[in-house]
DNA sequence: GAATATATGGATCACTGATCCGGATAGTCA
DNA sequence: TGACTATCCGGATCAGTGATCCATATATTC
């Protein structure tokens, strides 16, 4: 890649960075490529669609999830393992308003930029609820898919600002519904 | 209102509800209006907004939902009763594909034509809610907005082409952590 | 320094909902 | 029946969206 196509690429990402930040991912491309001093056509090359600059963007934080769910299979408790992740998942959507919709979408559609990381963290969290399952620690009619089904749900909730100060509340209600132990009271 | 306006706004309004069960609520208004031979014009002084459109379409729909709702509320079991009616509500919400994330804005928006169905509807569910508890059927830590945000977010559940085939399932979990009953084995 | 492969962004397109206003028409009154 | 007026209609237009084209500009290579 040439010198100054790379230098717009990452100032393109930036600034998206924080125009996400601003006003959710439904912002305007247009508004990025103005704010970057960049053609729309520049940055529409670069991503040729909004997955595809999502998907540049929260790269790291994908990975960062995965990765997490990675260390969390060797803690003690598989049942806490298991809802302090979903809780991690459920927060960091709420720093990128609209993801969840786009993710929704990106699971079972193969030609989304986005698909492949989805798919892995669907596959991580199904890990982690095989686990507490094995353990006695979840409930087994539900599997990665219901799981991931019930994150993006509650993840929903939280971009709905009508609806997110229950959010944190309904969480618990609903992580209580995933964990078997009759005794767990969870963390509120 | 003059013969041929009231002719063009029930016309406009049959249209609609064929145009909405084909491509679901976020549809083109233009398309609408060209289904029915009408200048777009026309549909917009007729309904200023889609909320308007949507609320002269479901208000019968809402009504039907809140009447019953009432009824239940003189049924033997108030734990069936709840269920029962949130059941309803969710598969109703499948009629209309992306009404609900319309719901969830328009229920704090006391400007959208919708507000006022669907805070009556809320405080149909409320009461529903509050009855179970009051018999020691549903847990007590949640209130009617919990309940309005739950189904808000399992019916977003269906819209999602991805995760719909999921939603069914998912309700009945949900249901459960609702109900407090531990013998209940829910209806699937 | 010249040649070439690559990147750029203004212009344009089809589409969205919103608004304006000249013209058509229904309802009324003579 | 005919004229008048309040009401309604819809084509035209506007600002906004993402997508695409292509003449221009520039980084890189030789």
């Amino acid at each position: 890649m040439r010198a100054d196509a790379r230098k717009n690429r990452d100032h393109l990402l930036a600034t998206a960075g924080t125009a996400i930040a601003e006003h959710g991912v439904d912002v305007s491309l247009r508004d990025i490529a103005r704010r970057a001093d960049v053609g729309l056509a520049t940055l529409l090359r670069h991503f040729p669609t909004r997955e595809a600059l999502l998907d540049a963007l929260l790269r790291t934080s994908f990975d960062e999830l995965t990765a997490k769910a990675g260390e969390l299979e060797a803690s003690d408790s598989p049942e806490d393992a298991l809802v302090s992740w979903l809780r991690d998942c459920v927060a960091w959507t709420t720093e990128y308003r609209g993801v969840t919709v786009l993710m929704a979408a990106a699971i079972e559609d193969t030609e989304s930029a986005l698909h492949t990381s989805c798919v892995t963290l669907r596959a991580a969290g199904a890990r982690l609820l095989t686990r507490a399952q094995a353990a006695g620690a979840a409930r087994t009619d539900i599997d990665g898919a219901d799981l991931f089904a019930l994150v993006a749900a509650l993840a929903w909730l939280g971009d709905q600002p009508s609806l997110a100060p229950r959010a944190d509340h309904l969480f618990e209600v609903v992580a209580n519904a995933i964990v078997t132990d009759p005794g767990r009271t969870g963390t509120e």
